[in-house]
RNA sequence: GGCCUAUUGGUGAAACGGUUUAACACAUCGCCCUCUCAAGGCGACAUUCACGGGUUCGAAUCCCGUAUAGGUCACCA
């Protein structure tokens, strides 16, 4: 065995592969040519983010439109951040935004193990290629003798990092280095890059176009002091025996793209293509900024799940960030699915969208209002029992009443879209159920008490006749008001010499029957509630 | 600071050198409908595309500068 060898069997003690082996381990797949391979690889860190939603939403829908796939991987290799549970949050978190895994973590496939943490021995594999190729060296240098460095560079201007001059592990001799892991010196293991800072390479972004990127120089370490690799290490390793064709991730990895090239270059795997997402943005006080998961609830996924808006309407609001077109589009085509429309990287914009709840509150209003009831019902009900105490005690009082009001204008020809989240519901709704009325306070009425007490006694004595048609019957109300001094509209007032309008009289029954100035429509109520409880309700708010 | 990327109304944006006195959607504001609310209907809302130069018969669109914003420069991903 000579010095080298011997080096690369000191850092890689178990290699027991090829990286020939691996290539027949893990074969190319068997696809259509253009079907496109994307991944979605979270760091176990905490949930879901919104942006790491758009990213795997975006990802999936590359490789659904051209029957690809669409795999899973945790990037677990940063064990000091790693929070516990969370790798099965993301999956639960996916899995209710359908974003449907096709293989991976928690399903698997051939080309695993899909959790980094698990994949020492390939990364090893290549690692031990790479120090007999001299592609690949030990570096001892301390975190103070790199702060050093660092220092230095930035008092002579230059610009910070391990590389030329710096990069002094570079020169150690076989033996310096075999003599260094044989008394136990902590180190990593670097890449020796090639790359000179003055020269421009050719790179291709499928969103952002041709672009010219400086070719990297940086020693950048591929294994930590820990044993396990670096993200740029991972992700040419892992994305090439996995085959993804099409990286789809977040635009702050560009800088590190020349990285990612060289990379694959020394290691003749076959380049990927690229496609760099924008950020997502939030307005600071005028400032942009990225959507973050400290000061910004909706930053995390969660926030949605908890306040029950349905998880389509958060999914189309994603997909008009992606491609604008599809706002049209799902205007043009009302009863489309999001997996009719088919994304192009041409579409997307540059630039970080600036996150807009307003706009999902719009969308979900609108999903909300087209879900059919049976459907809509069980739905709530279901978050309503993991977030809404409350809500769910009024669902179990009456389930058919519940369902009954849900649907109220549901098929007018102008619905009713009363809702944009579940979280809403209870306040709209609390007023129908004999419990809560009684408990809820009422609210004020500017006119005084013998015109309320009146009215409401004619309105209850008028009960008897009422019929659930709401044009003859409202048509009626206005008779009757009209003789205790209501006008039936503005000109009737103005020509008649009337004080108060139908409308003000309709807002005492409405204030007596629900305690709320608005309201459903009165007829529904009366309806739903029935005509003794109505008559009970105006008895009450009468004395 | 270096490198990279971007810049069209309050927001998302369309526009690919002339049919643009800048589409569509959200928000906002009016009016209408109406038993209140929600919804719906109608209308208003950028004379101008960050700014300054150029190219052209013609520029939001092409070129060059400037400004501004964002990303990135770790044994984090």
């Amino acid at each position: 065995m000579n010095k080298i060898e011997e080096l690369a069997k000191l850092i890689c003690p178990n290699v027991t592969l090829t990286i020939n082996d691996l290539e027949k381990k893990y074969p190319a797949r068997n696809l259509p040519t253009d079907a496109k391979v994307t991944r979605f690889a979270p760091s176990p860190t905490g949930f879901l983010h919104t942006g790491s939603l758009f990213a795997s939403f975006v990802a999936s829908k590359f490789a659904h439109d051209s029957n690809g796939v669409f795999y899973l991987r945790i990037e677990d290799t940063d064990t000091k951040r790693e929070v516990k549970g969370s790798i099965e949050t993301v999956v639960k978190q996916l899995g209710l935004f359908d974003i449907n895994i096709d293989e991976g973590y928690s399903i698997g496939g051939i080309y695993g193990p899909y959790i980094q943490s698990e994949r020492s021995f390939i990364y090893d594999t290549v690692i031990y290629e790479m120090i007999l190729k001299g592609l690949a060296y030990p570096c001892f240098c301390t975190q103070e003798e790199l702060d050093k460095i660092r220092e230095v560079q930035m008092a002579n201007k230059e610009r910070p990092g391990y590389y030329g001059k710096y990069a002094k592990c570079r020169n150690l001799t076989v033996e310096e280095a075999i003599e260094k892991i044989k008394n136990n010196v902590p180190y990593v293991v670097r890449f020796k890059s090639n790359g000179n800072f003055l020269n421009h390479i050719d790179f291709h972004d499928e969103i952002r176009g041709d672009l010219k990127l400086s070719e990297n120089d940086l020693d950048i370490v591929i294994r930590k002091s820990d044993g396990l690799p670096t993200y740029h290490f991972a992700h040419a390793c892992d994305d090439h025996f996995m085959h993804t064709n099409y990286v789809i991730r977040g635009e702050e990895w560009l800088p590190s793209a020349p990285i990612h090239v060289q990379l694959f270059n020394a290691l003749n795997f076959e380049l990927p293509h690229y496609a760099h997402l924008p950020v997502i943005m939030k307005n600071d006080n005028g400032n942009r900024r990225k959507l973050s998961k400290r000061l910004d609830p909706e930053a995390s996924v969660t926030y949605f799940i908890e306040q029950g808006y349905p998880t389509s309407a958060l999914l189309i609001y994603l997909c008009t960030i992606a491609n604008s077109n599809y706002e049209e589009y799902r205007l043009a085509n009302p009863d489309s699915k999001i997996s009719d429309f088919k994304l192009s990287f041409d579409k997307f914009s540059l630039d970080g969208a600036l996150f807009d709840l307003e706009k999902i509150n719009n969308i979900s209003k609108d999903v909300i209002f087209k879900t059919p009831i049976n459907e809509l019902v069980s739905s709530i009900k279901e978050w309503a029992s993991s977030y809404d105490s409350k809500l769910l005690s009024l669902i179990n009082t009456d389930k058919d009443m519940f369902a009954k009001i849900m649907s109220f204008g549901k098929n007018d020809p102008q619905p009713r879209k009363d809702y944009y989240k579940f979280a809403e519901i209870y306040d709209h709704i609390c007023y129908m159920y004999k419990d809560t009325y009684d408990e809820l306070a009422c609210e004020e009425l500017p006119y005084d008490e013998t015109l309320i007490s009146t009215s409401c006694k004619l309105f209850k004595n008028d009960l008897s006749l009422y019929k659930p048609n709401k044009d003859d019957w409202f048509n009626h109300q206005k008779e009757i008001a009209r003789s205790i001094g209501f006008a039936n509209n503005k000109k009737d007032m103005k020509e008649n010499g009337f004080t108060y309008m139908f409308s003000e009289y309709m807002s005492i029954i409405r204030v007596a029957l629900t305690k709320r100035k608005n309201a459903f429509d009165l007829v529904d109520i009366i309806d739903t509630i029935g005509i003794d409880e109505a008559i009970r309700r105006l008895n009450n708010f009468i004395k």
